[in-house]
DNA sequence: TTGAAAGCGGTACCAC
DNA sequence: GTGGTACCGCTTTCAA
């Protein structure tokens, strides 16, 4: 069932049906009453590609995802910022195209995207600090939105957590527990929100006067072989450290593993600070299912963002929008006061 | 740039530049040379949005996916599988279009997909033994293939791997290096690879004798805080298991963790038998990235599945099409002969 | 081998 | 308020 038989069943003009599927306001109260009974009664569902075409939007927006950073993929904050952006693509009839590409393919694929118009926008996740990826869409005119910042601050919309000063609480927290010697298992380095968790890190032990040790920060991909290795090296280590700050869930995950090797308990004797999606996980007695709605912070992010772009898109005229949200790590029962204190 | 303006460029009409482009036979040689050039010089791209709607061809496929089942998404088997199947739709031109939808929403989805004709088939993941979703999408005429089986075999397209034989042949080995209490930490068992790998465990431990502890099965979602509660509460009761066969990389990461904090060495006093893709998550010693294009069987299944369905998509009228992949779940340095042997 | 023209199924402008 | 109609940009007969 198309428009035009639609129309023809109901001895009106496609016009005059449109109008009325549409919510124009020029359509008298009964006509579009009877219209949207009989669409109803029909099944009518309009035509996405034929819409599409004569609209010229896609009513669509991409997330390209590199190969590389497929590890992104497994990382629950990942699937919890789709979830949430997710949600407003379908409440605002937006389709979510992704694109998997090998690293190096990524340019190609946001040109292509753009060029053959089969999405209105793109969102931009995992930003690097100088992430070239801002001047390429700014360049081919695609409205996008970055979750996390980069170092051009003020040209383009984003949405970022508190990095700096989340990890920076978090330290503090740890020091005033009594520890003196806190690890960060960062995220690599080169991506932005790493260097501003680190930059949070350093502040606060400087603030005591502590030297930041070298040997307790580390930076690397997010998995839970990389927390497991570095955490087992420490604590294997001649000066290990008492409490530990991950940088995401995987990476709890491997520090809890090694923690456990050494006969250690967490909360007691070796400490663990992350956000507090990832200490639900950790937790074996929590009370309901994971990522409820209310709960993740990122979830929300990834809904606000996806509004943010589509705000982007149905107004091209506006200004670049840019949200900080203060996100606490909070400490759960996984972390205690240092055991040397 | 568009088609017209590129004709009128060439001096050439629509048609035959559309045909030159597109690869028709009739085209003479030079004049193809000519607009093959020119179509690059003016970095030309067809509009995906007229192309869809002169084709009737959406030219992307869906994978709807739902909230409960969200956690799915975070199980690097997912996003494994998730890259072999993008890897393939981009190289045959079609777009992966993601649904993310309330748990109860998903006949609307797949329903809406296909009456606004926005994808040419869809992928059905995780499927329960007696899977809705089939009979749906058979009833509303849409081409699809299931990754993994249903009760009703033979009517539709599907890959799967060997579920049984994996876990028969994994608890073989653990039998034959002298355990006795093997553990059980399947996935939620209303799913059909999670019947069938309780199938293949039980059949083991019969063919030997050994009546299958009730205590020793569990079945839930796949999260490291199930493997973890469940592998604590087992070796601290009063006859621990010897050794854990567990159903995905968390639950993985949670059981070694719980081996971890009760000061049992993996691979020596407790064993863990999972698939190739964990095992080399928690060893960490690993000599490169995750998820290389080679050593995936999950990617490969993805990329095979996607390939199954374009063929669906491309030609209607081919039966269904159905493959068994033989998996070995192999042993790795966390396995090791059983301590009371 | 090439071109003219009729769709594909909607939207939106302009009359009435 | 409602209808006629010209697009949107490409594919695909049908004729030349």
């Amino acid at each position: 069932m198309n428009l035009k038989e639609l129309a023809a069943s109901l001895k009106l003009s496609q016009t005059t049906v449109s109008r009325a599927l549409n919510g124009y306001p020029e359509v008298r109260e009964e006509t579009r009453r009877r219209v949207l009974a009989a669409a109803k009664a029909a099944n009518y569902q309009p035509n996405s590609r034929a819409r599409r075409l004569a609209t010229g939007r896609a009513m669509a927006v991409g997330h390209v995802v590199t190969l590389s950073d497929q590890g992104q993929m497994i990382n629950p904050v990942f699937s919890d910022f789709m979830a949430g952006a997710g949600e407003v693509y379908a409440r605002e009839g937006y389709d979510l195209v992704l694109s998997i590409v090998p690293a190096g393919e990524e340019e190609r694929a946001y040109r292509q995207l753009a060029s053959n118009g089969s999405v209105d926008g793109v969102m931009v996740q995992s930003p690097r600090p100088d992430d070239p990826r801002i001047a390429l869409l700014q360049e081919i005119g695609m409205p996008f939105v970055v979750h996390g910042r980069t170092t051009a601050r003020d040209s383009h919309s984003w949405l970022d957590i508190a990095n700096t000063t989340a990890f920076r609480r978090a330290t503090d927290l740890l020091l005033d527990l009594g520890h003196r010697r806190i690890a960060l298992l960062n995220g690599e380095e080169k991506l932005d929100f790493a260097r501003r968790r680190r930059n949070g890190y350093v502040a606060a032990l400087e603030a005591r006067g502590i030297a930041p040790d070298p040997a307790l920060i580390a930076g690397a991909e997010m998995t839970e072989a990389y927390g497991y290795a570095r955490a087992r090296a420490l604590l294997d280590g001649r000066s290990p450290p008492t409490a530990f700050l991950a940088s995401s869930v995987l990476v709890a995950f491997g520090v809890g593993r090694a923690v456990g090797e050494r006969g250690l308990a967490l909360g007691r004797e070796v400490s663990l600070v992350t956000h507090d999606d990832v200490l639900s996980y950790l937790s074996n007695d929590r009370d309901g299912p994971h990522f409820t709605a209310t709960r993740s912070p990122i979830r929300a992010a990834g809904a606000r963002c996806a509004e943010m772009l589509i705000g982007l898109i149905c107004n091209p005229g506006t200004g670049p929008v840019q949200e900080l949200w203060p996100v606490d790590l909070t400490v759960g029962r996984t972390t205690g006061p240092c055991p040397d204190t």
